[in-house]
DNA sequence: CCCGTTGTTGCTCATTACGCAACCGTAACT
DNA sequence: AGTTACGGTTGCGTAATGAGCAACAACGGG
C-alpha cells in the first residue's frame, strides 16, 4: 500500500499497519468494541486489546468511563496541528459530505489544488459502496479525476498549461493522455459547470464533480461523487450534478464564502 | 505512560508507541529526518527508516520530493474528523501558545471545561523548557491546575458544587483537598482575574492561568504559563499575569469572539 | 440466578522487528 | 573535478517481541 507512487520493496512493520487501521477503522465507523476491531482487522482479540491499550496509553484512542466502546482519543489534537490549512475543509466538510452520501448511497469527495495535484481533504463513504478506502490525505492526477479536470478547468491558461507540463499518466485504459484532447474536455468542463470521469482513473469507477466557489466567485474546492461504472451511468448523472451543485453551495455557505 | 490513569501492567505494543513517539516528534519539531528521528527515539536508523516507511505508506507522513526531511502527513486529516469540536483552538490557539512561549521561555497551554476535568487543547513549549511532555488530549484534575481553578473561579455556585463533588485528589503534596479551604482560592482567583497553581499538581511546578472569554463575557477557556518553581517566582507573577492576559484577548479576538 | 458476550491476561512459541554491515546517492569541501 | 562525509536504504541473521490460545473476570440481559 505505497499510496505515494513508491514502488518500494520494504515490508511494513505490521504491529504498526495494524495500529493506523485501528485508528481508520474508529475515524470511520465512529465508535467500536474489541471484539468488532479484531474481525474488521482479522486479528485475535487480545492481539487488538494490546494494540488499544498502546492508542489508548498515548490517547489516541479513549473510551467513556471503564467499559463501553472506544474512539478516537483527543490525544489527536496534537497532531492536528500539523495539518492546520486543511481543518476547515475536515469540520465543515464533514457533513456536508456525510449527508450527500446519505442521499446518493455513494462516495462523496472533496478536493483542492495542492501543488500542481487534486489533494482529497474529505470523504464520506455511501452504503453502497464496495470500496473501503479512504483518499483523505491522498493526492490524486488533476486529468485522471472528475475533481481534477473541475479545478483545472477553473485555472487560468497559463496555470493550465504549467500544470499539464509534462507527460500525462495513463493511470488506466481509458485515461485521456493527449493534451490537446484534455483541453477540450477542459473547455467542455468550463461550459458545463460540472467534470465527469468515466473509468479514467481506474477501470469500472466513475465519478463526477462540481466546483464549490469562494467568495469571489474563484473555484476554492471540487466535490464529486464517484461509485461503480454500472451504478453512476448516463443516465443518472443530471440528478447526481444536481445533489452535487446543492452540496456545494451549502459547504460554500458553511465555510464562510457567501457568492455576492 | 498510562495516562488515563489506569494502573496496568500490559505492556505497550512496543513498535506501535515507537511509531506515535516518531508522530509526536514531528509534530513538535515540524520536521526531522531519519538520523534525528533515530536519535531521538533511541533507536537504529534502518528501524527509525521503518517506521517512518510504514507511516509514510499511510499518509501519516510525508517529505517534499524524494529527499529532504519528514512531516506530519495530511492523512492526518482522516482522523481530525473525530476531533472537530476542539480544532478551532487547535488552529487559533496554535499560533497564539507559540508566540507568547517564546516571549516568556515557558510552557503555555491552553484548557477547556470538559465533562468535569480541563483539558488541554493547545500547547507550545518555551525555550528554557526542560520536561518535553505534550499535555494536549490529556484531561487534568481542575482543584490542582491553574487552568482548572480559572475555569471553576468562572462557573456558578452549583456548578462549582457539582464539579468539587466526591474526594480531591491529592495529587501532589501541596495539592488542596479541603473543599472550604479550595472555594476561598476560587473567590479570590473570581476576584484576581488569574489563577495560579504552587506546587499542587506536582512537586517543583509552578504555573499561573487568565480566562479566555467569550462573546458574551462567559469564559470559554484558560491560558496558562508553567515552569519550575524557581523560575516562576512569586516576584514574576504580575509580568507573566500581564502577557497571558494580552495573550487571551488575542486568542478571544481570533476565535471571533468579540467582546462587547 | 444463569448464561452469553466482551474484554483481559498469563504463557508459549513462531514470526516479526531490529540491529548490523554494506551500499548508494548527494552535497560539501578541498 | 575529485574525494570525503553524511543521510538514508536494504539484505540478512537472530533475538526479542507480538500474536494466538486458553482461561478467567466482569457485566448485562433474560
Amino acid at each position: 500500500m505505497s499510496n505515494n507512487g513508491e514502488a518500494r520493496d520494504t515490508a511494513l512493520v505490521q504491529s504498526v499497519d495494524r495500529a493506523v487501521a485501528v485508528l481508520e477503522l474508529l475515524a470511520r465507523n465512529g465508535e467500536a468494541g474489541i471484539t468488532e476491531i479484531a474481525a474488521e482487522l482479522g486479528v485475535h482479540k487480545s492481539s487488538a486489546s494490546r494494540l488499544v491499550y498502546t492508542l489508548q496509553a498515548r490517547d489516541l484512542v479513549e473510551q467513556d468511563g471503564e467499559r463501553g466502546p472506544f474512539r478516537i482519543g483527543l490525544g489527536m489534537l496534537r497532531f492536528a496541528g500539523a495539518v492546520t490549512g486543511q481543518l476547515d475543509y475536515v469540520r465543515v466538510g464533514g457533513p456536508v459530505c456525510t449527508a450527500l452520501a446519505d442521499r446518493l448511497g455513494e462516495t462523496v469527495n472533496i478536493a483542492i489544488l495542492d501543488s500542481g495535484v487534486a489533494l482529497n481533504v474529505s470523504q464520506a463513504r455511501g452504503s453502497s459502496a464496495v470500496a473501503a478506502q479512504n483518499w483523505v490525505g491522498q493526492r490524486t492526477p488533476l486529468h485522471a479525476t472528475s475533481s481534477g479536470k473541475v479545478l483545472l478547468a477553473a485555472a487560468s491558461a497559463d496555470d493550465q498549461d504549467r500544470l499539464l507540463s509534462g507527460d500525462l499518466e495513463p493511470c488506466a485504459p481509458r485515461t485521456i493522455t493527449d493534451p490537446v484532447k484534455l483541453r477540450c474536455v477542459l473547455q467542455r468542463t468550463a461550459e458545463d459547470g460540472f467534470a465527469t470521469c468515466m473509468e479514467e482513473l481506474e477501470a469500472g469507477l466513475h465519478a463526477v464533480a462540481v466546483p464549490v466557489f469562494g467568495s469571489h466567485g474563484d473555484v476554492v474546492a471540487a466535490i464529486s461523487a464517484a461509485g461503480p461504472a454500472y451504478r453512476l451511468s448516463q443516465k443518472r448523472m443530471p440528478e447526481i450534478v444536481e445533489e452535487l451543485r446543492v452540496a456545494s453551495r451549502d459547504l460554500s455557505v458553511r465555510m464562510g464564502h457567501s457568492v455576492l
